[in-house]
DNA sequence: CCAACAGTAACACTTGTGGTTACATTAAAC
DNA sequence: GTTTAATGTAACCACAAGTGTTACTGTTGG
């Protein structure tokens, strides 16, 4: 796979979460709406708690809710919180430092795509979770 | 390894194509820059030769050099000759269509992703490999 | 002809990711 | 207090993608 399903997993998690909001929803019906193992939700789920984004709840009836309003969850609170390293694979590129090029590649491209990340988280940043909800509102309201 | 090498090696290799302007550099030099294996270097041009960013001269004494001015080259333009699924990981995702957050989902989350992916390539489309050059040059051409 | 090069196919190796099972822990419900 | 349903992880396997490597086939200049 050239990228991870985990930003796009998470999103729908709390898709999920936003539309059932309050309610404690447990693993297994997330899994069922993602089409997953319940195992893996939880293991992204537990990133997401560990953000603060998503509050958990043990032992019978318990589950998963949003610890904040889908309006306060911007999309790249998300993507900060389950991609923790986006870095375009600068990490395991090694060039040969005794060729002039090579000794001095490395930084100019950090920061090259450090403006390009923050180009991209830019964009994130205006998307809350509510948006994404009242996308998904209209289509859902009238079947419930 | 998160993401793949090949956008920033390609830049290294275009940086380096800038840096012996005119001159046709044989894969193995390239290599030698990059502290890789020649055919991985020959395996990348290959697409930016298709790319019409690089061209390529078989026989002794070949090699490779820039096919335009390095001002003429943007980032955009490696990264999508490098790069052709800049989709995060929506292709593999595919969630239960039966439920009503599933069923909508997918094309929500497309849409948000092609946003991200403009404000990443907006950035990239403002650096030239020229840009690149004008940094590597100072410490370069005083050791030459 | 020959030496040097690109172009590519084929393969092994490594790593990241996702799916699965299993189990310990926790807390509500009865 | 026992049962039940849930989180939290660890451990493992399977699969896909990326990278490095060898080997081979053209191709071109000397």
């Amino acid at each position: 796979m050239t990228g991870n399903t985990r930003f796009a997993a998470s999103l729908h998690m709390l898709a999920y979460l936003a539309y059932h909001h309050g309610a404690a929803v447990p693993s297994a019906e997330i899994a069922s709406s993602v089409d997953t193992n319940p195992v893996v939700i939880r293991r992204l789920l537990s990133a997401l708690v560990k953000a603060r984004l998503v509050s958990a709840t043990k032992g019978a009836s318990g589950g998963f809710s949003l610890a904040n309003t889908p309006e306060n969850i911007s999309l790249r609170d998300v993507y900060r919180a389950v991609e923790p390293k986006p870095n375009r694979g600068l990490d395991h590129f090694v060039p040969n430092h005794k060729c002039p090029v090579g000794a001095k590649i490395e930084s100019i491209l950090h920061t090259i795509f450090e403006k390009a990340q923050a180009g991209m988280e830019a964009e994130l940043t205006r998307v809350s979770l509510a948006d994404i909800d009242h996308q998904l509102r209209p289509v859902c309201t009238g079947k419930k």
